[in-house]
RNA sequence: GGGCCGCUAGCUCAGUAGGUAGAGCAACGCCCUUUUAAGGCGUGGGUCAAAGGUUCGAAUCCUUUGCGGCUCACCA
């Protein structure tokens, strides 16, 4: 295949000439579809899911996969239509467990999720409830698709004429999924499902079809029995092996990536490809697979019908909309990855915030540029809206956590302590802020989180030789601290130690159980200075 | 059973138009009387899972094997 591929690219004279924009995986994956669904005005890419349970971050995966690829092909002066369809067509097969009215959604079982209603607020279904808050959410990482409602296309009979062409070819289309089967379809199986016009649900069994648009079918639930015609019934729709390829041809999708489960031989992708070439004359389009996403700490595959879903919002609650932008981007799609919440969280702020002053710093030596180009195109990608034009203020995300606990979350105080912010990257900031503190609360390790003690909280008990050490220090502060170098200060603030016979470690330890209760902290000099002096001599001062 | 992915320094991983093996952390050494995984400078460290093949040249391409993981063979 690649083989292939190669003989037919290097006679190419323009791939002589000129390089690829780029090596990233969006911009490979935009050249294919541009090389094998030839030049076209508008390319259409897909992505969609069944709405049957929370949308969680490994399904917003293979969105943002379709997002890059998009602004990949943009990149190069293409016209494209973003399609997100929601399935909301598909059966309700399973109550998940993190639903509430438990009891009541089973009453709607097998019947569309378009049916059932909301549990969760007052959305007009089970499915609508999960698509308006993926929908709400999307532009804050900067996607914004045209979504399509599947519940809405069938019952309005658009694809009348699809499942027409399915029916006329129900032996093919038998043969086809047959070979990857270990129970062959039945006889009289024909290619759609029907739901009951009586009751809803799709406990149907379709008794004959009259060779055009008439299905006639039986309800094992209630006992309703009628012919109905495609042209104007709400009931019939395809399974989703088949329905894909016919949603295929009529939106002509020229790429649509999927996971691992579809992508397997004898998976739905394969057989989709045959159905759409054999059956609705479509040429299927371009793919890659994406792996799982995981949960640092979680077990195993996150999953809407688990009871442990991880959504898109859930994460954006600890890390800012480009570094979430930034994991996805940063990753081949067909490798497995992480979103952690532990001490990661650091770290990944600190790689992002890395290759953002790298970008600013394009480097001289060939070498060196190579890697810049791809940290370079990863960081355009991770972009919620345009690349800055000059390199944002950053803060350190570590210095960050630090403030916000001096200041018990008030982002403002810590602005207004900073006092360098600019104005154009407040907001930027404010967000950061926000998911920094979120994280200090909800998941840092316990060394890590502190809250500064109140004067009136009264003195922690001390040794009298520490607690007179601590004093002085105290009284050194309100003295000389910020006034002088922290290297100045540091070496009276050993003197103080010296003075008193103290060991270094029991002197820290003494002044952190007076500045917050705990045998440890924040390094102390650069705490005691960002304190300042008046923090500082008001909790040392009592001693 | 079929398919896909992975196996690179002690650890986590980068590294595809094939061209002298990289980073971070850890380790070791030196420096700073300074500890939420402090900071600075420096050093060592890899038969790129194994074996074959293609090539002037392979971590990179092909074949086989081993180990690990996921997935399909219900439904979607």
């Amino acid at each position: 295949m690649n083989i292939k591929d190669k003989d037919v690219i290097i006679p190419c004279i323009m791939c002589n000439e000129s390089k690829p924009l780029s090596t990233h995986w969006a911009d490979i994956t935009a050249d294919r579809i541009i090389r094998e669904r030839g030049e076209k005005d508008t390319y259409v890419c897909a992505s969609g899911i069944t709405p049957s349970g929370t949308v969680h971050i490994g399904n917003f995966r293979e969105i943002i996969s379709v997002e890059l690829v998009v602004r990949a092909l943009k990149q190069r002066g293409k016209k494209v239509r973003f399609i997100y369809s929601w399935d909301d067509y598909d059966v309700f097969r399973k109550v998940p467990q993190n639903m509430p009215k438990q009891e009541l959604l089973e009453t709607f079982l097998r019947k569309p999720i378009t049916l059932v209603p909301d549990v969760l607020g007052d959305e007009a279904s089970y499915a609508a409830h999960n698509e308006k808050s993926l929908e709400k959410i999307l532009p804050v990482v900067g996607i914004e698709p045209e979504y399509l409602y599947q519940a809405e296309r069938y019952r309005a009979s658009k694809y009348a004429a699809g499942i027409r062409i399915a029916l006329d070819h129900r032996d093919v289309i038998r043969g086809e999924l047959d070979a990857h089967r270990t129970t062959p379809l039945a006889e009289d199986w024909y290619p759609v499902s029907v739901f009951c016009t009586n009751c809803d649900r799709d406990t149907t069994k379709v008794t004959a079809w009259d060779g055009e648009f008439g299905i006639s079918y039986i309800c094992d639930s209630c006992g309703n029995s009628e012919t109905v015609d495609l042209r104007n019934t709400p009931a019939v729709k395809l399974p989703w092996r088949i329905d894909w390829p016919m949603r295929w041809s009529v939106e002509g999708v020229d790429f649509e990536p999927a996971g691992k489960d579809h992508h397997s031989e004898g998976g739905s992708f394969d057989t989709a490809k045959l159905t759409g070439k054999e059956v609705f004359d479509f040429n299927p389009p371009v793919t890659f697979q994406y792996d799982f996403v995981r949960i640092k700490g979680g077990s195993g595959k996150i999953s809407s019908s688990s009871g442990e879903v991880v959504s898109l919002a859930d994460v954006l609650r600890f890390y800012q909309p480009e570094v979430v932008r930034y994991l996805f981007a940063g990753t081949r799609p067909n490798s497995e990855f992480a979103i952690s919440f532990d001490l990661d969280v650091l770290k990944v702020y600190e790689d992002y915030d890395k290759v953002e002053r790298s970008y600013f710093n394009k480097p001289e030596n060939p070498k060196k540029l190579k890697k810049w180009e791809k940290d370079a195109r990863i960081y355009e990608l991770s972009q919620v809206g345009g690349v800055p034009e000059a390199l944002p203020f950053q803060i350190q995300i570590r210095h960050l956590t630090t403030l916000l606990q001096i200041h018990s979350g008030d982002i403002d105080a810590v602005i207004a302590y900073l006092g360098d912010v600019p104005e154009a990257d407040l907001d930027g900031f404010r967000v950061r802020a926000v998911c920094a503190w979120n994280w200090v609360n909800d998941f840092a390790p316990e060394d890590f989180r502190f809250a500064l003690r109140k004067p009136e909280d009264g003195k922690s008990a001390l040794d009298v030789n520490l607690a007179a050490a601590v004093g002085a220090l105290g009284i050194l502060a309100a003295d000389k601290l910020g006034d002088i170098p922290e290297k100045e200060f540091s070496n009276l603030m050993y003197n103080v130690i010296h003075e008193h016979e103290l060991e270094s470690g029991e002197f820290f330890t003494a002044v952190y159980q007076a500045l917050i209760g705990k045998d440890k902290g924040p390094r102390l000099l650069s705490f005691l200075h960002v304190l300042g002096k008046d923090v500082v001599s008001g909790l040392l001062g009592a001693y």
